[in-house]
DNA sequence: CCTACCGATCGGTAGG
DNA sequence: CCTACCGATCGGTAGG
């Protein structure tokens, strides 16, 4: 090997040919408050594939293209990071469910007819599947299953997102308790409905919906003709 | 301090009063095989409430009341802790299980009835419930939510139990899918209903329970009533 | 945001 | 099952 020795922590940077010094970054690479959203985005996706105790802020810094100390430049610590993570998958969440209300909303209004509990449910289902499963899903399985590693001082941010993403459901989920159509405790049978679906990111391959797989339609469909009585 | 400094990982050993070398063990300490046994619950504790990879081998030694390096005496390596976990876990359920259907079988003998598929079904949710909630029960909610850090050598055991458990399940909620009790697609409907059940790890306390919180009879009431529809 | 580094902790082992 | 230890890795930091 006719280089000098590597520093053991930067092994291919030196290896751009004739470059001399550290090479410039490209205009695709600088010009960010992204570099903020790209480590958010390795740290969910390593966060939900490893855990968070199993994922190394090294892997995280890597992920996004860093060296290991730089994630400490955007995050106070490697449970900030993951609030973050918490925090902006809570407020997706809530945000594409208003936009998902406002729309059925709106879209009934044209046909110049309400929405019934019924309907309002499936959106909220559809959605919720959607968030949990969809693309760019790693967000809200992260908040759902690495909670325990949160500090008890990060927890109340994410706790009034979770509160005002789960007061949607109460109305609808009130109107199909007083008709009869769903059955059970009120509290207690949310938090199946919510078990129900949430259980989904430990089963369900969106690869395989193209090979004859369940979509996240016949998901919804099914959570309605299982959990609604008929009235 | 008098003594001669303690070597950094025996802090304690040497305080016990006038006792020369070694502390001989008691018969209550000796007599074992069953220090493995120790080191099982102690690491089914610890992996339930801080996950696999946020638990080392010191603190599990410690819980167990060994030494640091006394877990790889009886197990090869901190994966197998686990594996060993998760088998211990799925065995006890499984027996339970057994118990549980040959117990409401015996019972329904003597009052001259066969059980109802519902009947059945209450068995096996109730059971379910006892495993997920109930004393003792650190094991399946560390299969359950630790599956990913098992080696895939390691998850065919684990598996095939996981399967014959399961597979008592399938001839009941058959029998309520025909009589029109039990909606959906068979799987998926079989799939949200353990995502029901296995959720309540998540959410639900024991403790509570004697405040006016629900039983495990309340969730197994609740579970068939949201679920089951009428015939 | 990188370089270079620190102290702590980790899983695991040899030898008894 | 303990003692004593190893190399690797970890979260995090000072200084630029």
């Amino acid at each position: 090997m006719p280089m000098s020795a590597p520093s053991l922590e930067s092994p291919d940077h030196a290896t751009a040919p004739r470059a001399r010094g550290r090479p410039r970054k490209t205009a695709d690479e600088r010009d960010d408050g992204n570099r903020r959203q790209d480590l958010l985005r390795a740290a969910a996706h390593l966060f939900r594939s490893q855990g968070f105790a199993g994922t190394s802020t090294r892997d995280i810094a890597a992920a996004a293209g860093m060296r290991s100390g730089s994630p400490f430049y955007h995050f106070e610590n490697k449970e900030a990071l993951l609030a973050a993570v918490m925090c902006e998958g809570m407020q997706r969440a809530l945000a594409r469910q208003q936009t998902a209300i406002q729309a059925a909303d709106a879209n009934a209004l044209t046909r110049g007819v309400a929405m019934t509990p019924r309907e309002r449910l499936r959106v909220l289902v559809r959605n919720q599947l959607d968030v949990l499963l969809g693309p760019d899903s790693d967000f809200i399985p992260v908040m759902l299953y690495e909670w325990r590693h949160l500090r008890e001082s990060q927890r109340e941010e994410v706790s009034r997102l979770k509160a005002d993403y789960e007061a949607a459901w109460v109305p609808v989920t009130q109107a199909l308790q007083q008709s009869g159509a769903l059955r059970g405790d009120p509290s207690l049978s949310r938090l199946m409905l919510f078990g129900a679906l949430n259980w989904s990111v430990q089963w369900y391959d969106p690869a395989r919906t193209a090979q004859g797989g369940a979509s996240l339609d016949d998901l919804a469909d099914n959570t309605l003709t299982l959990f609604l009585h008929d009235t």
